[in-house]
RNA sequence: GCUCACAUAGCUCAGUCGGUAGAGCACUUCCUUGGUAAGGAAGAGGUCAUCGGUUCGAAUCCGAUUGUGAGCACCA
């Protein structure tokens, strides 16, 4: 290797930053240029992207001329590991502005060559620095190891294949982007594979087949689960927790329809900004038939389309709903009313259009609206488990993490301007109880505020900068005298206003918003909500939106994981399983089952042409919490053999005794039985 | 929406070179009455996602569509 003029060698450079100095960052990073070298040694055309290290590995982005598959990770470790036994050095070079840009243009890599130039002008740097080990030259801003032998040869592992947009944004190109795993040495890394595979096991799409808790039917659509009896126990009690908590709380319930008219959607402004992840309206469709003379009104005909024209809504400048159109949302359009005849001579219109709600407030916000409001009834409370709908993208769709119909633990609190921040920090306590109930204590709290330098900012957020100020400022404050940390997060406000989300992190590894409350200074005021202040003058109320236990459908799937199926008794699906010995103990335990289900208890008897041990492995296959085993012994003496999920140990005891601690448990909504002393 | 992969029984999967479909579990019936993670036997169950093409012949090869998964973008 000939040291060229003006490189150095890659390990005395330092950063400073002790993190990006850790040696299993620079290992990572290594890895990086090393599966590029070997990418475009398979491929002399590719352009690269970005490759930088992640959390628990590295990924490197290209353009391809050829697509690469899986298949090919094989050859690709194969090369990687060959390069990293040559003991490749890696070399340094900082060169100034214009020099740099030319040697970027020598490596034809124009992405490179984007980004270059933006760290000159955009970031000021005076100079870029570019790493070479081997043939492999990157423009980078390292760490790197000092030499390829540095790289532990049997601690990485090619991951996946998958798409990525050019520095994230959807209008650049996709490019092909392959992830790998990668750790000090071979048992960090099998240790992390087999914890990724025992997560897998978690899936709750996995678990929610296996225990029969919803089900997807391509017929009724895509993200519109079906739920299944066990699902539809564990979305009940849900309920009934949201229900009392709400009701100690001072909530007050209300039920209202899953659609509405469309003009209400204009004025609250969910058509204007978020028009495209509605479901298209239904339209009610006007028909009259023509007489063979009289064609003057062919050109209305159209108007079955022309839903812009109705109802104001200037669709035509969504960019995405033209490319929806192939998703065949046209087809769903429809009609309702007379829509027989429509090829014969007919002319039609539409006389008015209904939509599927997004959301539950514009409803709420009308049952506000329903009566004259004095200051004195607020802060207003109405909560409802309310069904909404949503076009989600086809490639977000999945499972019960991204749906499009879901029921949401709604409820808007209609207040003035001082009592906002005591309900806001009711509200958090209202979720914090709630979480401590579930045992959910590995979650993030996100400050979710607007972006100003948002380019689609006027599209996305309501432009009120002095409200957005004051809102978001309210919102800190609440957390800060709460003691609450948080991480802040700039772009993912609602449009009509800040939010505060709880944030989880699925067993795959995504992170998700679970709960959010939102404080609204928008709606309320398009909609015309008034009430009257003590000083006999009209007011607008603020709203705060708050779904603490978020919609069934996350909750749900979160719950499934957290818990790896495994609910708690409370929430079990089945409660208490009755085995028997042998058949001539059925009756015994048919009475233990009626017992308990007339107290409400969710007990089953176990088919009884199985063995004993049989019904004891699908008893812990299907995860529930409790099970009976009666016989003999039990039978003559009115005792049960409690066998805890996941316990060895067992316990007999009486009947009388076991049922009054079972009923204890549930009742207090306890994550472990509360065995009597 | 985008990139890549995948689609065979309710579930998990096998199916060779293109020659007309297989296993285990689950299900049904019968036998077994068994004390802590699979007792035994028999039976039933498939338009190989859909549509089209190549071929004497397609689960298998090609194309389109739909769906699923991973990732990206999106996410009230």
């Amino acid at each position: 290797m000939v040291l060229l003029s003006g490189w150095r060698m890659a390990s005395f450079e330092h950063s400073g930053d002790e993190r990006r100095d850790d040696e299993l960052h620079r290992v990572r990073h290594s890895l990086a240029h090393v599966l590029a070298q070997a990418v475009l040694d398979m491929q002399p055309g590719a352009t690269l992207g970005f490759g930088p290290p992640i959390k628990d590995g590295f990924y490197y982005d290209f353009i391809l001329s050829e697509p690469l598959t899986e298949a090919d990770f094989p050859e690709i470790e194969r090369r990687m590991r060959k390069i990293i036994k040559k003991g490749q050095r890696f070399y340094r070079e900082d060169l100034p502005a214009a020099a740099a840009l030319a040697r970027i243009d020598e490596m034809g890599e124009p992405y490179k060559r984007e980004y270059g130039a933006e760290l000159l002008e955009k970031h000021g740097l005076q100079e870029l620095s570019f790493y070479r080990n081997g043939p492999f030259l990157d423009m980078c801003e390292g760490p790197h190891v000092h030499t390829t032998k540095d790289i532990p040869r049997d601690a990485f592992k090619l991951r996946s294949v998958a798409g990525a947009y050019w520095r994230g944004d959807s209008r650049n190109r996709m490019m092909t982007r392959i992830y790998a795993w990668a750790f000090a040495d071979r048992e960090a890394l099998e240790a992390h594979v087999e914890r990724w595979r025992l997560a897998q096991e978690r899936d709750h799409k996995k678990l929610g087949r296996e225990l029969g808790i919803f089900a997807i039917d391509n017929e009724v659509g895509r993200g519109l689960p079906l739920w299944l009896p066990n699902g539809t126990v564990i979305r009940d009690e849900l309920e009934k927790l949201a229900k009392e908590l709400e009701f100690k709380a001072g909530y007050q319930r209300v039920a209202t329809p899953q659609l509405a008219r469309e003009a209400l959607y204009f004025k609250s402004g969910h058509l204007p900004y978020y028009a495209e992840d509605m479901y298209p309206a239904m339209q009610v469709v006007e028909s009259r038939r023509l007489d063979d003379e009289s064609e003057e009104d062919e050109e209305s005909a159209p108007g079955l389309n022309d839903n812009a024209g109705q109802t104001g809504a200037d669709e035509a400048d969504s960019p995405r709903q033209g490319s929806r159109q192939g998703d065949g949302v046209e087809k769903m359009a429809v009609s309702i009313g007379s829509s027989v005849g429509l090829r014969d001579r007919a002319t039609l219109s539409v006389k008015d259009a209904y939509r599927l709600r997004p959301m539950n407030c514009p409803h709420h916000h009308k049952v506000f609206a329903a009566s004259p409001r004095s200051y004195r009834e607020l802060p207003m409370r109405l909560a409802e488990y309310g069904h909404v709908y949503r076009w989600e993208d086809s490639g977000a769709v999945g499972g019960l993490l991204r749906v499009r119909g879901m029921c949401m633990n709604d409820a808007h609190i209609y207040c003035t301007e001082t009592q906002i921040k005591d309900e806001f920090k009711a509200v958090m306590r209202l979720y914090q109880r709630a979480y401590a109930v579930l045992g959910l204590d590995n979650y993030v709290v996100r400050l979710s505020r607007w972006d100003p330098e948002d380019p689609k900012g006027r599209d996305k957020y309501v432009d009120n900068p002095g409200a957005w100020a004051r809102s978001e400022a309210i919102l800190a404050e609440v957390l800060r005298e709460m003691g609450v940390n948080y991480v802040d997060g700039v772009g993912e406000a609602a449009f009509y206003g800040p939010k505060i989300d709880i944030q989880f992190t699925t067993v795959t590894g995504r992170e998700e918003s679970l709960s959010t409350v939102q404080l609204d200074f928008s709606q309320p005021e398009s909609l015309g909500l008034r009430y009257v202040g003590a000083d006999g003058e009209l007011h607008t109320p603020y709203c705060i939106h708050r779904a603490p236990l978020s919609t069934h459908e996350r909750m749900v799937a979160f719950l499934l994981e957290h818990y790896g199926g495994a609910f708690p008794t409370w929430l079990a699906p089945v409660q208490v399983q009755v085995i028997t010995v042998s058949e001539r103990f059925d009756s015994y335990a048919k009475t233990i089952v009626a017992g308990l289900r007339e107290r409400m208890v969710r007990a089953e008897l176990a088919p009884s042409s199985d063995t004993v041990p049989k019904k004891i492995r699908q008893g812990v296959t299907m995860k529930i919490p409790n099970l009976l085993v009666v016989g003999e012994r039990e039978a003559a003496e009115g005792k049960v053999t409690l066998r805890r999920y996941g316990q060895k140990a067992q316990h007999t005891l009486s009947f009388a005794a076991f049922q009054a601690a079972l009923l204890n448990t549930i009742e207090s909504r306890s994550l472990e039985f509360l065995l009597p002393e």
